[in-house]
DNA sequence: CTCGATCCCTGGACGC
DNA sequence: TGCGTCCAGGGATCGA
């Protein structure tokens, strides 16, 4: 599942892959995740792929202004979430279609550059102008370039679960299920404590437990839980360096206490109940729930 | 402001 | 083997 770390590794493949290529044609298959594909079908022809970057969890294909119009045409992007199960990859005309290839870019060197996805939880939208700009602000804080301070007060100024924070894009971009867990476990930290109950201490050492997991994933070019991969359709190595995430039952490596899962924030959470101590009232209200739910 | 619930979607795991 | 059921998950949205 893409996260950032394989967003990162998918722009690095793309950006060798297909920058400076032109789109000749666009062919579009099932459109109930793009924004609006007549919009993608009639403004991308033309235009040139100048830059690919990433942006939280989306993939950010920066293109020219279009041939047609070149006068008033406007520079703008192709902004690609990969959802759950998204892959974006160049391949030959050759190749067969793979099943659920949704959009397909005719590239000016032959190739194809190619979406497929399963469960369309993506998103695919080409935006310009002031709309991409508002657009890309509602996201908040890249984790590798923040600073330790602004880190801290986003995070400290917040009655919301660590956990919902760190997933919450508008607060921290690019974070998901697998880094949110990993990284709360290094830095010993239960998802359920909130925001503003955290030490100084402690948001210092997630900020630096973070990045540091986020920085190790890329060089191992992600992770590959099911389906993950990466734009020159290889699966990254990250997963196997999983500590808490999809362990449970298992040993913690630190203390060999049993990891747990609880749900927090609505998601599957992942944690060590030795090194990472739950809040106060954490643990009845967690009961009472489930007891409620049955 | 923060929460949980619900929906979107498909494939894989599991039980019988 | 072949059903049905449950679950996974990011994000939008809605009501409490």
């Amino acid at each position: 599942m893409p996260e950032l770390p394989e967003v990162e590794t998918v722009a690095r493949g793309l950006q060798r892959e297909v920058a400076g290529r032109r789109i000749l044609n666009v062919t579009l298959g099932k459109t109930d995740f793009i924004d609006n594909p007549a919009d993608v079908e009639q403004q991308l022809p033309g235009r040139r792929i100048l830059a690919v970057e990433r942006y939280g969890k989306f993939l950010l294909l920066r293109l020219t202004a279009s041939e047609a119009d070149r006068a008033c045409g406007v520079a703008g992007a192709l902004l690609v979430h990969l959802g759950m199960t998204g892959i974006l990859r160049p391949q030959a005309v050759t190749e067969p279609h793979l099943k659920h290839t949704h959009v397909v870019m005719r590239l000016d060197d032959g190739r194809e550059l190619r979406y497929v996805d399963p469960r369309r939880f993506g998103r695919i939208a080409f935006l310009s102008g002031e709309i991409l700009r508002e657009e890309l602000c509602r996201f908040g804080l890249d984790p590798l370039e923040a600073g330790r301070e602004e880190f801290a007060g986003k995070i400290r100024e917040r009655r919301a679960r660590i956990k919902a924070l760190l997933l919450d894009q508008s607060v921290i971009r690019g974070v998901g299920n697998i880094y949110a867990d990993e990284s709360l476990w290094k830095a010993k930290i239960h998802p359920a404590h909130l925001g503003m109950k955290l030490s100084v201490e402690q948001v210092k050492r997630l900020y630096r437990e973070l990045q540091k997991i986020l920085r190790r994933a890329i060089e191992l070019r992600g992770s590959s839980i099911s389906d993950f991969l990466d734009a020159e359709g290889e699966p990254g190595e990250y997963q196997q360096h999983h500590r808490v995430y999809g362990r449970e039952g298992e040993p913690c490596v630190r203390c060999k206490t049993d990891i747990r899962r609880v749900i927090v924030a609505g998601r599957s959470s992942y944690f060590c109940p030795r090194c990472q101590k739950a809040p106060r009232g954490w643990k009845r209200s967690a009961r009472a729930r489930t007891a409620k739910k049955k």
